[in-house]
DNA sequence: GAGTGGTCTAGACCACATG
DNA sequence: ATGTGGTCTAGACCACTCA
C-alpha cells in the first residue's frame, strides 16, 4: 500500500501536477484520502524525502523540492540512463559479452571460488553530444550464463538480469574516485592522453545480499555524480 | 528514544560486542529490552541499515555488517575526518580565513544578495603519510561574522559551526566529478601538475533547508569516497 | 513449526511554525 | 490558536527462512 501512494505521488511530481516548491496535503489528510493509518503514509513519504524528491519542514508542512534538488533520484540504484536524468537519449554500444575467468579482485568481491567464471560486459554509452562513459561489469556465471548467447534487452544490463535472468539488485556499494584516461579510454571517450575521468567501483547485491554485480566504470567529468548526504 | 537504541547498538558494534556478521536479537526482543515498541525498534535499526552498518534478511534475522561495510558510514553528512575513516591522525593546515564577495556560482548556491559577504576558509588536510585534500568552504557572513577573528574549533568547520554559531547542519548534496591539478593544487597536494583529483561541490543545509555552507574540494584519488546505494 | 522481518492499524502527545 | 511533522504505543497478520 505505501508503494501505492509512493507511486501516486511521484506520477503527480513528474507529471507537474505537484510543481517545485508546492506543498502537499497534510500527513493526516494523505491517510484519510488513501483510507490508510498515517504510518504507511509516512513510510511512502520517507522514501520520497530520502530521494531528494521531497522536503519536510517541521510544523509548516511537506514540500515538493526544486527542480535541480528532484531531477536526479539520489542515492538509488537505477539504470545509469536514469542515474544521469537522460534515459531516452543515452545509447549503448556493447562492445564485447564473453565468459572468462575473471582477475583476483572480481573474484573476490562476486565471493566465487578460484576459477569459476563470471560473465563480462563491456559497453559504451553515448549522448547524441558524445560518448559519456566506458562500463565494464561482470556477473557471477551461475546467474546468468545465456548472456552472452541472448545479448543485452535496450542495453540494459539491470534490465536483461531482471527480465530474462531473475535477479533483482536491491542494493550496492561503490567507491568513487578519479583517474586518467588511458589509450583506450581515451579513444573510446574522444579524450586527450591521461585525462581525468571518473572512476566508480561498485558491487551490486540481490535480496539475499548475495553479490551479483561488479562494475569498474569511466565516466566523462562533464558528467558528475549527484549525491545526497544526511546528517 | 530510538536515539538511544541506535547509539546503544553503534556503541556495542564500535566496542566489538558485536562482531561482524553476528545475529542481532530480534526486533521483538529489543522492543522488550528497552522497554519501547517495535516500530520504535525499527526506527533505530532503520538508520543503521541506512548507513550500511546492519543488513536485514527477511526471515532469518539483523546482521551486523562486514568489517569493509560498516567502516565507513556511508551518504552521512559528517566531518571530513570521520568520513575517510581516520579521524584520528587527520590534520588541518588553516590557510586562509576571510570576509569575501564570493563569485556568481557561490552566491547563488548561498542564496545571498548581490553583493552579500561570505567567510571563505582555506584547508589542506593531511596524514601522517602526506597531504590528502584540499578544500574551500564558504559560509554566508551572516551565520559566522566572528570566523575570520576566532578561527577553527580543532581544524573542524562543522564543530565550529555548532560549538561557536550554533549552525547544525543536516542534509547535504554534492555532485562529484574529475578534475586535472592546476599549478596550487599540484603544490599543496604533492602529485603532478593535471594528475587526475577528485572534485566535489557540495552544498549543505540546516534544518529549516536554508544554505549554510558550500565547498569546492580536491582529493587525491587514493581516497575514493565511499557510497551506498538504494533500489 | 517456530521465529524472523515487512507491513499495517487507530489512535496518542509533543514541539514547532505560521497566521 | 491551529495545524504541521516527530515520535510513540500495543497490538496485528503476513511471507519468508531455517532447523
Amino acid at each position: 500500500m505505501y508503494v501505492a501512494i509512493y507511486e501516486d505521488l511521484s506520477a503527480r511530481i513528474a507529471a507537474g501536477e505537484l510543481a517545485a516548491e508546492a506543498r502537499l496535503p497534510s500527513e493526516h489528510a494523505i491517510a484519510e484520502q488513501f483510507g490508510v493509518s498515517r504510518m504507511t503514509v509516512r513510510q511512502a513519504l520517507d522514501k520520497l524525502v530520502d530521494e531528494g524528491v521531497l522536503l519536510r519542514r517541521r510544523g509548516a508542512g511537506t514540500f515538493v523540492g526544486s527542480e535541480r534538488t528532484r531531477y536526479r533520484r539520489q542515492n538509488r540504484l537505477a539504470s545509469f540512463g536514469a542515474e544521469i536524468g537522460a534515459d531516452d537519449e543515452l545509447e549503448t554500444q556493447v562492445l564485447q559479452i564473453r565468459a572468462v575467468v575473471p582477475d583476483d579482485q572480481v573474484r573476490e568481491e562476486l565471493q566465487l571460488r578460484a576459477g569459476a567464471q563470471a560473465v563480462e560486459v563491456r559497453r559504451l554509452r553515448r549522448l547524441p553530444g558524445g560518448p559519456v562513459s566506458l562500463q565494464t561489469s561482470w556477473v557471477p556465471y551461475a546467474l546468468a550464463s545465456s548472456l552472452p548467447r541472448h545479448g543485452l534487452v535496450g542495453g540494459s544490463l539491470y534490465r536483461t538480469l531482471r527480465e530474462e535472468h531473475q535477479v533483482e539488485l536491491r542494493w550496492a556499494e561503490q567507491a568513487v574516485s578519479a583517474s586518467a584516461a588511458d589509450e583506450e579510454a581515451a579513444r573510446l571517450l574522444e579524450v586527450p592522453l591521461h585525462a581525468p575521468l571518473l572512476e566508480i567501483r561498485r558491487t551490486a547485491h540481490v535480496e539475499t545480499n548475495a553479490p551479483a554485480e561488479y562494475a569498474r566504470s569511466l565516466t566523462r567529468p562533464e558528467f558528475p555524480l549527484w549525491m545526497r548526504l544526511q546528517a
